[in-house]
DNA sequence: TCCAATCCTATTCATTCGATTAGATATTGA
DNA sequence: TCAATATCTAATCGAATGAATAGGATTGGA
């Protein structure tokens, strides 16, 4: 009688690729949690599930690592923000403005990081803040302005400086995404439920456009395009 | 010939108050900049102009300090509300609630630390986080919910629901002073201007209430009543 | 099959953190 | 005048930090 030891499962060694991947993830959501300071690279670590000289493995320092998330971060807005545009044919400017305010905020809502780290690195005398703005929020800005400046010159929307445009949008729009923890406190609203991303979206754009029946049907075409069903937003009120 | 000797003038002691009070502006600048954890004991002492173990002896924790700087700032921020709403007689309750909403954003100007802190308390199991919200956040939401809703019910408003109102209005008033040095980087524009605050409080209020020339003349009011003199907030579209 | 490159871990380093201790100096009150 | 108290500093603690080192384990090519 012989026992058979059964082969001891050979041990798959994960890519290094989706190693690096779990590290970026790991990495943003602390960075933008904690702040680059408050962040440690040992609790990265742990949350990634690899232990901590694997981060100095695959990335020079810390800052390569905050870095080359924050760069996968903008990365993937920019691509949402394109993948919408292109997905467009024959829609009017009109139309396409709205969209790309609500792609902002269906991004702000999927990943609020993106706030939360500019916010966090905003302060006096930092050079990641000044890495970051040149890098990927001035291409951004000078995107916005171009639009809003259009948009008032057309009567499209209230005659307010494209700057003020910009900081009321953003933080109109995500503003709600990045305090989630405290509006779900607050109010009982869980702000990344679905239909409350879509109820925020309608009422930004309606503050800016005023009501209009045209904002109604794109973001029907949008959900549409997404392949997401949305519930209603009413209800909570 | 005597040489006489100047006695050393007799040191004095700065008060112990006015030294916590040092403290405590420094602590709250470098919280609302560094966050909890990214702000240390020794650069907070540094900048208030003492020692480092003097914290401990003033506060029993660095918990203790953050929690107290925190206080004084929401107790100034309630005590400008305040103030205002005292300051206002036989005024319709529409102007009050114009008047309120520029309070808020003229105290976000000159308090950034506000809505920066809660920014980054703001992140799950967090324990200052509970304490802020059920301390402090908690009765502003609570009034400002009830104004919308009423707002909101004679039509002064857009039909939105008040959380979301309660969202926007903070992201759009307070985001272009928590980013002031990134809004000077992109625009060229200092939001710390009084020119841009009036202009900012202008775009907010029309936003919301729509063009009117009740606003212009409450601002003006609002000005006399605060008696700065505020620039022209045209010029720089 | 064997070697080299890749991917990962255990251990350890110097530095910095918040906090404590002991003691110096100034102020107050009897 | 002189102790008692209040305010502040110098020196130092253990713990935690980012980073480096040495080495184990897996993979792929010759």
């Amino acid at each position: 009688m012989t026992i058979s030891i059964p082969t001891p499962p050979r041990q798959q060694r994960p890519s290094a690729n989706a190693t690096r991947e779990r590290i970026l993830d790991a990495a943003l959501d602390l960075f933008a949690d904690r702040s680059y300071e408050g962040a440690t690279t040992r609790e990265i670590a742990a949350r990634a599930g690899v232990t901590q000289p694997l981060l100095n493995y695959h990335f020079h320092s810390k800052d390569d690592l905050w870095s080359s998330a924050v760069d996968r971060l903008f990365s993937q807005f920019n691509q949402a923000l394109n993948a919408r545009r292109d997905g467009l044919h024959g829609v009017d400017d009109l139309s396409i403005a709205k969209l790309m305010i609500r792609e902002f905020i269906y991004f702000s809502a999927a990943h609020p990081q993106l706030h939360r780290i500019i916010t966090q690195e905003c302060k006096a005398d930092n050079a990641r803040m000044d890495w970051l703005v040149q890098t990927h929020v001035r291409p951004l800005y000078d995107t916005a302005v171009s639009l809003f400046s259009q948009l008032v010159a057309r009567g499209e929307v209230p005659a307010i400086a494209p700057t003020n445009l910009y900081y009321i949008l953003t933080g109109a729009g995500a503003t709600m995404f990045v305090l989630a923890p405290e509006c779900r406190r607050l109010s009982g609203i869980d702000p990344m439920d679905p239909g409350a991303i879509e109820a925020h979206a309608d009422a930004v754009v309606e503050l800016l456009f005023g009501p209009s029946a045209s904002t109604r049907a794109i973001r029907t075409t949008h959900e549409q395009t997404r392949g997401t069903e949305m519930r209603s937003a009413k209800g909570h009120l």
